[in-house]
DNA sequence: ATGTCC
């Protein structure tokens, strides 16, 4: 049986799974997807995608993004919105990675700055900013630093002089989540996370070097600060070992839990528990505590990768005008406010690779993004750079403020590294002129742009949707792959 | 994503 046949398509942008379309749904399914994307939709992030709709306290509808693909039992991509009171948390709909997210710092330089001195300023950043599978070492901690970054996110890297205080209003949540707690988090936890601070991970993490190639919108640009050929840095990494390790911690004692009350679900990896339970609330402590880590790593690897490139040159702060745009969540469960049928509810909102996307004027943002909309950084494969794009005005109603955030994979792991068995995938990259480096050559077999669908189609999807506009496209210069 | 299988 495929899931592909029960899609409905209800206009270019979007199809729906109706209700009863398979026992035990409680709300319909909307993919944003248009006509292009839809043919590389696989049957089995649909079905997560169902699955997700039989959830306890699911509001309005389970729903995806056009960069949607198969993940741990919530597909990625994925948003569901539950209620507070009679709802559930599941750490499948956050992810293993709690607060992966994206940084993009601005620059003062041109592309043509950095014509003959590329491979060497990559190198600079890669001996600088550790990278790959367990790295370590780029901040000692001690027990009590973790606690505080728990507590104080992207702030303790501030009040430790490895950030800027400024850049606190132009992070999500301004680099802090409210309410993580300690005594939540299993010495496991603690032990990987005490070592991993400031550093990029692997996989699909990177630190890449990109010019602007193509502005769309001049106006929220210039209130950017953006303009074509800058050179602009965009970071992807998370919470690392330290949120793998909670989010792992949970998933299985959900599911001891679940077995000993004899719940059956639809999928044993779609593990949750009730928000207002105390093993709900536990695990959401806990998640707040690596989103505050994330966000603190993302910014002790932004305050590196500016020390690094002003030394480079030989410059000042004020020279350089190296400036951060802004830090956004793309893994990550909030308590956020919504009006359901005209009565106002508090709902625990699961983004798990999707981007908050608040349009101008939304109450939250501050400063210029009330303007401007809330930026959104959205990544594609390490060839074909990315977007910067701001919230639409359709998100708040539609998607519970919420839009893609990145290309999303075609071919799994493994079926990467089964292509680049048959094709001279380095060849492709050699080619492109961008230039690439990795601690692993396995990290780039798996993360080849031949697994990833075209960004350019997923934007144009969202982006016909209203949900998110782009101001500006990238396009990679250098590349470091975790 | 991940001390890529305690």
């Amino acid at each position: 049986m495929s899931y592909k046949e029960f899609l409905k398509r209800v206009d270019e942008n979007r199809v729906i799974i109706p209700k009863g379309s398979f026992e035990g749904m409680r709300v319909d399914c909307e993919i944003f997807i248009n006509r292009e994307i839809e043919k590389s939709l696989e049957d089995d992030s649909i079905k997560q995608l169902v699955n997700v709709s039989k959830l306890p306290g699911i509001v309005k509808k389970s729903l995806a993004m056009p960069d949607i693909h198969s993940g741990y039992g919530f597909p990625i991509g994925g948003v569901a919105a539950f209620d507070l009171k009679t709802g559930i948390i599941s750490p499948g709909g956050v992810g293993y990675d709690i607060n992966c997210g994206v940084r993009c710092i601005i620059t003062g330089l041109k592309r043509y700055d950095l014509k003959n001195c590329i491979k060497e300023l990559l190198t600079k950043i890669f001996l600088e900013v550790p990278s790959g599978i367990g790295s370590v070492g780029s901040v000692k901690l001690k027990k009590n630093d973790l606690k505080r970054i728990v507590l104080k996110g992207a702030f303790w890297a501030v009040e430790n002089g490895f950030g800027d205080e400024k850049d606190l209003e132009s992070i999500e949540s301004n680099g802090c989540l409210e309410g993580g707690e300690f005594d939540c988090i299993s010495e496991d936890a603690i032990e990987r996370g005490i070592s991993q601070q400031g550093t990029l991970g692997s996989g699909n993490h990177f630190l890449e070097i990109d010019y602007v190639s193509k502005i769309y919108d001049l106006d929220i640009a210039n209130k950017f600060g953006l303009f074509e050929n800058q050179i602009v840095v965009m970071l992807h990494t998370g919470s690392r070992g330290f949120g793998h390790q909670i989010c792992s911690d949970y998933v299985s004692s959900f599911s001891k839990d679940l077995r000993k009350k004899d719940i059956s679900l639809p999928d044993k990896q779609l593990v949750y528990s009730y928000f207002n339970s105390d093993s709900g609330r536990s695990y959401y402590k806990a998640m707040v505590g690596a989103a505050n880590y994330a966000f603190c790593n993302r910014e002790i690897i932004g305050y590196m990768v500016k020390k690094t490139i002003l030394k480079f040159f030989g410059k000042s702060e004020s020279d350089l005008k190296i400036e951060l745009l802004y830090d956004i969540s793309h893994n990550i469960a909030k308590i956020e406010e919504y009006e359901i049928d005209g009565v106002k509810r508090k709902l625990i909102v699961h983004r798990k690779g999707a981007t908050r996307a608040f349009p101008k004027g939304h109450p939250e943002l501050k400063g210029i993004f009330k303007e401007t909309g809330q930026p959104v950084l959205i990544p594609g494969d390490m060839l074909s750079g990315g977007y910067i794009l701001v919230g639409g005005e359709k998100s708040v109603e539609e998607s519970f403020s919420s839009t893609c955030h990145g290309a999303g994979r075609t071919l799994s792991r493994k079926e990467a590294i089964r292509f680049s068995k048959r094709t001279d995938v380095f060849e492709k990259i050699n080619e492109s002129g961008v230039f690439v480096l990795s601690q692993s050559n396995r990290t780039i077999v798996e993360e080849i742009p031949q697994a990833y669908k075209n960004v350019d189609d997923v934007v144009k999807t969202v982006q016909d949707a209203k949900l998110s506009f782009p101001v500006a496209k990238l396009l990679p210069v250098g590349v470091i792959k975790g």
